[in-house]
DNA sequence: GCAACTCAGATGACAATGTCAAGTGAACCG
DNA sequence: CGGTTCACTTGACATTGTCATCTGAGTTGC
């Protein structure tokens, strides 16, 4: 039952589920790495035998949360129901919906993975190509999904950017973060 | 001369350019108040009799930097040789080559300026106001002006944002950053 | 022109934090 | 069962933000 390589993959996890918590609760500033250990119930020092450093553990966080992304770009996928404009837009909403529930840990995942971080940058890459493949599906043209698909995500995420920065209010612009996205699909997708 | 408020004066800008230099030379985590108090040519508790603490030295350097892209943008407007299209054009790629060249700088003037931070908020709105009335000089319905506005600016953001990020590779999108502001202005502008 | 005052800045100190070296005890292996 | 490995703990240290206290030069009133 507890052998020890069990024991360690369940400290692991439960270092990644301290660390994401905290940063949903708190913010940057609130995950230590004391606080991180205190959560998962080991020391301060704990996740010193699972990441390199801190860097490392948040990239990993990231890359969990881009994962997440991708498993529901993969039920739109897989769901013939739908049509793939509808897909499109749901996946774009989906994105959204992501960034306001969970505004620090949608902050990570758009943060600078460095090169030293490729569990990270390999997350990035997967959910960003399933993307494209729901855009290339949509648009029948497959050398224009990328930049269309490029415009599409840099402007959604530009929009959530800048709604959970707080500089998206609807007295100065006039629209919501919704509206914004109703006028992107109408005039690209 | 030297008299004890010019002194004062001449300090705290020290202290701002300082911290502006060591963001844009080596990011977030080189800006330590010991790092700007010597740079500046004081001591380390110094900035504490110019700013309440750290965070708010930041926000002033955000919202210096918000001038700066508003002067260029003051500049575009009582430009009257330039048609309308061309300044908005301008705006928005002045915007990306801010973005480009200050990166970190770029970064925090799009981070979240808390509800203690008037003077950030200040910035903002007025250079974000600025930015409209030349949105408005190109598309005749003032209604308008905010939607489309707020649809150019979020999404010139996040391209910027992105590829500050390292997240858009012409490699995976078969496109540039400034393709894609021509494709925004192309269906937009 | 001088004494009292004000205030920008310097300095010492402290708590929090990331990080590492050394230690420990239980799982593992022969 | 005895030695080994390894995940984890603990003690320690440098860095950093922050504050209380101190100091000296500029300022003010006479």
């Amino acid at each position: 039952m507890s052998s020890r390589a069990d024991s360690a993959a369940a400290t692991r996890r439960a270092l990644l589920d301290a660390a994401a918590e905290l940063l949903d609760e708190g913010g940057p500033d609130a995950v230590t790495l004391r606080a991180v250990g205190a959560r998962a119930g080991v020391s301060r020092g704990a996740p010193y035998g699972h990441f390199p450093d801190k860097e490392h553990l948040l990239a990993a966080v990231a890359a969990r949360s881009w994962e997440a992304v991708g498993e529901q770009l993969d039920a739109l996928i897989t769901d013939r129901r739908r049509a793939p404009a509808e897909r499109l837009e749901q996946a774009l909403s989906g994105l959204m919906e992501t960034g306001r529930r969970r505004p620090y840990a949608y902050g990570l995942m758009f943060a600078a993975p460095g090169a030293d971080h490729p569990e990270a940058l390999a997350a990035v890459s997967r959910t960003h190509d399933q993307f494209l493949a729901i855009v290339a599906d949509v648009i029948g043209d497959k050398d224009r999904a990328g930049p269309i698909g490029a415009l599409l995500m840099t402007s959604v995420h530009g929009i959530v950017a800048m709604e959970n920065s707080g500089q998206l209010t609807a007295e100065k612009w006039h629209v919501t973060g919704d509206d914004l996205l109703r006028m992107l699909i109408a005039r690209i997708g």
